[in-house]
DNA sequence: ATTATAATGAAAATGGTTGTCATTAACAAT
DNA sequence: ATTGTTAATGACAACCATTTTCATTATAAT
């Protein structure tokens, strides 16, 4: 209930104005369910949840609204291996919310986790400095993820 | 030249054996061709790459070689957002050669780099320790990669 | 209210990857 | 070297997440 203030002035509204994007019912009710969920939501999933709001929702428009989030930067899009793409909330209104995951190869399962990230993003950002220099390449972005096998998986061998 | 004994005496054979797998002419030919590669090769590349030594492959052979070798260890299998999965050999004979990947968003060129490596496995390491520890996690590997935009498309703007 | 055009949804298309199944090849046993 | 068992192969079809198309609708500037 915060955050919203009878449409027109939620926290991402200015960011998408600024971009020349439109505000739509439908992106607001996909931007509603990322922001309430707390698992990685594949496109039918988002499609599924956004149903009981929106149900004449289209799942094309559900793609194409994350492609435009992701590209804002607002979402994340991740490959688990389990052949469809997850979207994840960068950062609620409240602030950055920074994290690594853990995947199980055998059962997908994914853990969040941030543990020792003060020490990682200090690694990162140094490596991310020494690697723009040499390769004159302009990092925007990195990706960690450690794969294994989790606690279940690992006992039922 | 060297490692290749007239068929039965290359590196990999042992541990082919040892999981009961089958020597066979496509899989000899497929990991020449990644052993020779300097680059992240597709499913489709490693099928082109192929035909010349061995006309009659098919598609699926690849794909299902591929599949084991990934099970190996032998093959890593990377998503590097151009919607095809490419692959590299993990090691060649004369050991590792670890290393991260640094990823134009724009053109999807890829740059294998090395630098500051060690300091970045010294703290996986860690990393990987404590995350075992605290959600009893099995970790057999992990993904570093950072995005941005390399030289030419950073200029080009 | 008018207008320009971005956004939408239904349907079809795309394309990388996987499944099926009859045939062939690897290799252990003879 | 020959045979028998069975893993591996390849042609082809199927799968299915994602994208494209296109006529219609909704947004927001004027
Ligand atoms: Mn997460
Ligand atoms: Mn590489
Ligand atoms: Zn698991
Ligand atoms: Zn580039």
């Amino acid at each position: 209930m915060r955050n919203k203030d009878c449409r027109g002035h939620l926290w991402w509204h200015g960011r998408f104005r600024g971009c020349g994007y439109r505000i739509t019912l439908a992106r607001e009710a996909i931007l509603e369910v990322l922001s309430r969920a707390n698992q990685h939501l594949s496109a039918e999933d988002i499609y599924i949840k956004v149903h009981p709001m929106y149900p004449n929702i289209g799942l094309t428009t559900v793609y194409r609204t994350l492609d435009v989030l992701v590209d804002l930067g607002l979402v994340f899009k991740f490959d688990f291996g389990d052949k469809r793409a997850r979207y994840e909330l960068a950062e609620g209104p409240k602030g950055a919310h920074h994290h690594h995951h853990l995947i199980c190869t055998n059962c997908k399962r994914v853990i969040d986790y941030t543990d020792f990230i003060d020490e990682e993003v200090e690694l990162l950002n140094q490596t991310e400095k020494g690697l723009s220099k040499k390769y004159n390449f302009m990092i925007t972005n990195h990706l960690i993820q450690f794969y294994g096998l989790c606690d279940k998986c690992n006992n039922k061998k």
